[in-house]
Parts: C-alpha cells; sequence; structure tokens
DNA sequence: ACCTGAACACCGTTCAAGT
DNA sequence: ACCTGAACACCGTTCAAGT
C-alpha cells in the first residue's frame, strides 16, 4: 500500500498524501500525458517536492497503478466464496476491465510500466495469483474451458478494454461487448486447440527487463 | 496512398520518401517516443523538411498508420476469393495482428489518432468494409455467430494484439493465443447474448472529435 | 518552391538555497 | 529532513535566411 507514511515527518507524509491523490485524479482525467506541473499544482505543492518522494515519473504513476492492481486483487479475492464459480469470473473480469475503462492511460501503462517497475510485476502477480484461484473454480464446474490459466485472465482484461478504445467516448459501455464475445471464447462449448501454451511462470519473471 | 508524388518538385518528392521510409522504420523499432531529430537524420533531411511535409508529428505517424491499414485491407479483399470463410477471416484476423505486433506503439495510435485524423478514419473504413465482407462470408458457412460485425472484427485485432503485449519480448509468438481464443469466441457454439449491441456508423462518425 | 538550422516554448529532472 | 523554484537538457514546432 503505497499511502501508508512509513517513519516520514508529518507535513512529508502529508505532501505525499496529497501528491497520490492528486496524481489519481490527474491521470484519470487526463491521461498519462498530464505534466508533473500540473499534478503537483493540484496538490498545492512543488515541483520539485514530487521528485523527492518518487525519483521518476514513471515510478509515480507506477504506484498509482500498483494500488489499483491491489484493488482488483482484493475484489478477486472476495469473489471467491461467490456461488456460481463461472458467474463469479465473469464478475471479476468485468471489475477489471472497469478498472482501465475509467481512467485514459490503459494500455501505454500495462506495456512499459508493468515490465519495468518491480512494485507492478508484484502487484500483477498477486493478481495473478486471484485470477487462477477464480480460474480453477470455473474450470471445476465446467463454465470454463481447461487450458485457460490466471495469468490469460489478467492479460484478456486489458484486451477487452482496449477494444472499446477507439469508441470509448462515443459508446460508453462498449467495453461490455467486447468483453462478453472474450468470455464466451473462455466457455468448454467453442473450445479449439490453441496454438500457442499459456505463458509459464518463469517468462513472466523473464520479462522484467528494460526496453 | 502517402508515397504518391503529386504535383511535386524533384527534390521535394525524393525527400518525402525518403522520410516516410524513415519514419516507419524508426516507428517500428522504437514507438511512437522516437525523436523526430532521429527520423530526420535517418533520413538524412532537416528537421525543418519535416514539417514542411507534415504539419505535425501526428500527422506523419498517421500517414504511415493510413498506409498500413490500406495494405492489410488489401490482403482482406484478396482473402474473399477464398474456399472456405471461416478460415479467410481468421487469416484476416492474423494479418492484421500481425500488423501491429511489428511495431511498438500500437494502442496508443488507436486511442488518440485515429479518432482525430481523417485520413486513417477513412482508411478504418475500408478496412471494416473489407472486414464486413469476410464476416458476412463466414456468417452464411455458420463458421460465425450472427451478431459479431466487421466493425467488430477490426476493434478486436486491436484486443488480441494488446493481451500480448506486456509479455511480446519473452514469448514471440503470444498473440497467436489470445487470437485463438478470441476466435473462439465468434464461433456459433459458443454464443451468448451479448449486452451492448454493435457500434453503429453514426457511432463511428461520431468519434471524430478530438479528445 | 523547397531546404535548413538556429530559435522558442514546454516538460521532466536536478540542485543550491532555504526552513 | 524536507520544501521550493530557478536552472538544465531535450523535444516538437516555427521561421528567417538561403538556393
Amino acid at each position: 500500500m503505497v499511502r501508508e507514511t512509513g517513519g516520514l515527518r508529518a507535513d512529508a507524509a502529508r505532501n505525499r498524501r496529497l501528491l497520490l491523490d492528486a496524481a489519481e485524479a490527474e491521470l484519470a482525467e487526463h491521461g498519462l500525458d498530464v505534466s508533473i506541473a500540473r499534478i503537483a499544482a493540484r496538490a498545492g505543492i512543488g515541483k520539485g517536492t514530487v521528485f523527492r518522494h518518487f525519483a521518476t515519473k514513471d515510478q509515480l504513476v507506477a504506484a498509482i497503478f500498483t494500488d489499483q492492481l491491489d484493488g482488483l486483487a482484493a475484489t478477486g479475492a472476495a469473489l471467491l466464496e461467490a456461488a456460481e464459480p463461472g458467474v463469479a469470473l465473469l464478475e471479476f473480469m468485468t471489475a477489471g476491465v472497469e478498472l482501465q475503462a475509467g481512467g485514459q492511460s490503459v494500455c501505454q501503462l500495462a506495456a512499459s510500466i508493468s515490465r519495468t517497475d518491480p512494485a507492478v510485476r508484484a502487484a500483477v502477480g498477486r493478481l495473478a495469483d486471484v485470477a487462477e484461484a477464480l480460474t480453477a473454480r470455473a474450470r471445476a464446474a465446467g463454465a470454463v474451458r481447461e487450458d485457460v490459466t490466471g495469468h490469460d485472465i489478467v492479460l484478456l482484461l486489458a484486451a477487452a478494454s482496449q477494444a472499446a478504445v477507439p469508441l470509448g467516448d462515443v459508446v460508453p459501455g462498449l467495453w461490455r461487448r467486447y468483453l462478453g464475445l472474450i468470455f464466451d471464447g473462455l466457455r468448454p462449448e467453442a473450445a479449439h486447440p490453441l496454438p500457442v501454451p499459456a505463458p509459464t511462470n518463469a517468462q513472466l519473471t523473464a520479462a522484467a527487463q528494460p526496453a
């Protein structure tokens, strides 16, 4: 949790919270292109203070992204107790796409930052664990095909939201259509052999190298 | 076709071609973040000359994107004569994702530019027409569910490539897995009613407003 | 007409000066 | 310890001077 105020002085802790709140709001409103100056102004702090808390703009964005991923993981963990595993999995995926549909940035994030930043990568791992648990239940219930993993689910969240991006402003809920289509592809009825196996944990770890 | 040299002076026509080739290569290698200076240097022309041919960096990128879309449309048109409509549609989608997998930028493009730039929007329209023709054949052959349109197909191309982005370097052909999963969702066997109808032409036209 | 590089505005990042 | 704004390097874009 980034909002923990470790052993910080009172003013530093306060500024950090102001910064994170301002950054989250500005990123959601204007996407990755917001200037640090704008975020600092909204937080009511100096530009330089931003770089005292986060060495780089990317790291600030990564911190916020990490928080959001962990929030989604918590949602997924709660859904493990739901009655119908297939419905629960779909609800989890819906929450995941909704998260991305709120902001602008989405895929630029997934592309460049989640590879590099260790905290984000750890958060993705926690998320994938929850997704795998949900998927295992759905598989056992016959709601989902055998060859789909939790990592597949996480990666498909970005896919569903991406499909709707070009029309996002005009048709607000369009991503639900593509999530529905993609989810139908996860059902056992239409399952055909896939040409490439699911990514392994080793491959996910290997992706840590910077671009 | 952007590489047409209209009524340009000889040196201008030559520079334009050098510029487009250099830009395409640099964009594929380094993504949307390449500097104009770098592109100009590769083309062997001055920075200012870039802006004589394209008013803005976005317009240069849009020109290249337009070309690539039209190339894909040509591939799709050729596939209209293929024997099996379902296989043809999948081949078309494969070519579409391959196009995006080659470069880096992908989704940033789809998000910000294709909305705004009229030439890109026109190219997307031509592409959607071909996709719709391919889809109609596949529908009639029973290879694809009734409620999927050509525009769905085009939007799903970005989805499939997006899913593989975080692991693109590590597992080169991973997008084939997600294209396969998504294509299984298009089959009639697993079709469930979708919560949102396909985007209409009116909505696609309305999306022309800048962000 | 078209080319060019110097000049401008803007943004991420650094750092000397403050408390 | 931490805050701040001026200063730096870099990039997209403009434009006066060249051919």
